[in-house]
DNA sequence: TTGTACGCGTTATCAG
DNA sequence: CTGATAACGCGTACAA
């Protein structure tokens, strides 16, 4: 059973081919009777029209790349669900890459995508200002490109994220509000957004008056599982030789702050009694976590959803687009028994 | 800055398309002084090459569709993680699209990857003969499809799974190793795999002389995380009420198994002292959980790996293939403190 | 060694 | 209302 073209179509019907392609994209110029017959016709032996020469013939391509750093991470697999319910609710292919936080990666990936073809990109960039020219040029060449969730970044263009001060200012006032004084802050390194969140966390210490210690900070390599485990650790163990006091720990990552519970587990360190956790995590199973988790939800699955929307006007835009929207998405807190 | 194509390149050049199409591949019947021109002019004005018209042209699309029942599951997203490395090696993107366990939708699913042109199909189908007429009509059209996990499916193909009877087997008698006697397992409705697992866990009991006692069975809705959670909840009470002796539960997929954990802690059971829990999980945190969990672990990213592979194979196949493999896979378990 | 011409399957324009 | 014809960008047999 090969594939039918619009050519043989025509010629099984004795029709014309262009007679053939209208009647199935129901033109107006096409009398009733011969769509029929050409519907019906196509219909019965599953004619499928072949989208690569469509594509080629309006120069789009209904597909648009997305490239992340890590595709089974809890929060970008979340994220990546919103943008593909979004682009398949508008006929929009997604092909996804990994940069796995590697500049390189990240490079290729850019290059394989526009050498695939695509209409557009949503990016969740590895660095403060990786690969900036090669994003420019994709702009240059009129594929535009939405940055979403890691959007400290140079680019001039739409980009959806969510407000990290206010989130971490929020969840440290929840931490303190509790009667913590002591709260380490564990982030990874060279990601925008750590930074902002770090900034929330120190204004929420200074406007209640307390200094902002940083033994009581820690920066991880943001890589596999047990190095973070492993550095957290190491960290905590550290502290608690050298007598510096700590009652609550304050989570940058998804990563980050389920890792950190498990520390405190294998370490026999009450958790919340000697110390609280509260974090940035979207964790689907909260409750089976030691203690259920209290957590700082991002609204991931909206970010995509975004994303694609913002993404898609740019693609449909008839004018260069001048004015860029920094939309930023509300997070929110669950207290549950950690803190 | 717009795209250079080969024409544009000729005419700037003063040469032929062809001869710049011949330049770019490196082709011996060009000389090398023309070859250098082009290929550096080209390389100047970053040429690149439309892979739209090139796939018109060759009749291949050089991608791959994969087809999953949601992407944001851990268990899933780790074994696109393994397709994502192993086709981006051999230069073939990939397309996903999920089914959401749902029968129309992976239908539509199929049918947008075939109109949208792929070379092959690596799918975890919905259920036990979901759209097989549909797939042998790929097939037919020279569009070869591989099944991976859930291979409990007539298609004709190869298959990659897990040995679940084999698995499931271990954990059982691993459970029954530390002295339980009254397991409860639970398992999702119409998954061709659970059906495997359940006859490894009953024939485990036939092993030992116990009786298979279908009040320590259930079956859940495969759905929502919420929905799953009562389900194990309620069972729990409603045994507890009735004084039913339960002392582990055996949990057939990754949401099953670690939902429980949360469900135990919410009822106040103590894990492993009252019931021990042991289940196929491939979680990337089990030390974090409450507590650390004893866990079946597949060998996800492998799966996707080898899914690629025997997909390429049939991709590249001169010849029809007639004999296919049934890939079972070894799982292995891990015993933390919640057995 | 280089160039010409055609076809891949579609859509779009224009003529009949 | 229907049909012929020209593109889209590339690869390739064949001619020069």
């Amino acid at each position: 059973m090969e594939r039918k073209t619009l050519k043989d179509i025509a010629k099984d019907l004795n029709l014309s081919i262009s007679t053939v392609s209208k009647s199935l994209s129901d033109s107006y110029e096409i009398s009733d009777a011969t769509k029929k017959l050409v519907q019906d016709y196509a219909k019965k032996h599953n004619y499928v029209p072949n989208k690569v020469a469509r594509n080629l013939k309006t120069g789009k391509t209904n597909t648009i790349g997305v490239i992340v750093f890590n595709i089974s991470n809890t929060f970008i697999s979340q994220v990546l669900n919103g943008i593909h319910i979004a682009s398949h609710e508008q006929k929009y292919d997604i092909i996804i890459m990994q940069s796995r936080d590697d500049i390189e990666q990240e490079r290729n990936a850019i290059e394989v995508l526009r050498m695939r073809g695509i209409d557009g990109l949503l990016i969740s960039p590895v660095a403060h200002n990786s690969n900036v020219e090669l994003l420019r040029d994709l702009q240059q060449a009129g594929i535009p490109v939405v940055l979403f969730d890691r959007v400290q970044h140079p680019l001039q263009t739409h980009k959806v994220g969510t407000d990290n001060q206010a989130a971490a200012y929020e969840a440290t006032k929840h931490l303190l509000d509790q009667g913590r004084k002591h709260i380490l802050h564990i982030t990874a390194k060279n990601i925008g957004i750590t930074e902002e969140r770090l900034n929330g966390f120190k204004k929420c210490l200074m406007d209640h008056n307390l200094p902002f210690d940083p033994k009581l900070y820690l920066e991880c390599d943001y890589g596999k599982h047990n190095e973070i485990e492993n550095s957290i650790k190491n960290h905590i163990q550290s502290m608690r030789e050298k007598h510096i006091p700590i009652d609550a720990i304050l989570g940058a990552t998804d990563d980050i702050t389920t890792l950190s519970l498990g520390v405190l587990a294998t370490l026999g360190i009450a958790c919340p009694e000697e110390i609280a956790v509260i974090g940035f995590s979207n964790i689907h199973i909260p409750n089976s976590l030691n203690p259920a988790l209290s957590t700082v939800v991002q609204p991931t699955v909206e970010m995509g959803k975004i994303g694609v929307e913002k993404l898609l006007q740019l693609i449909h835009a008839k004018y260069p687009v001048e004015e860029f929207e920094n939309i930023k998405l509300k997070s929110h807190i669950i207290a549950r028994k950690s803190t």
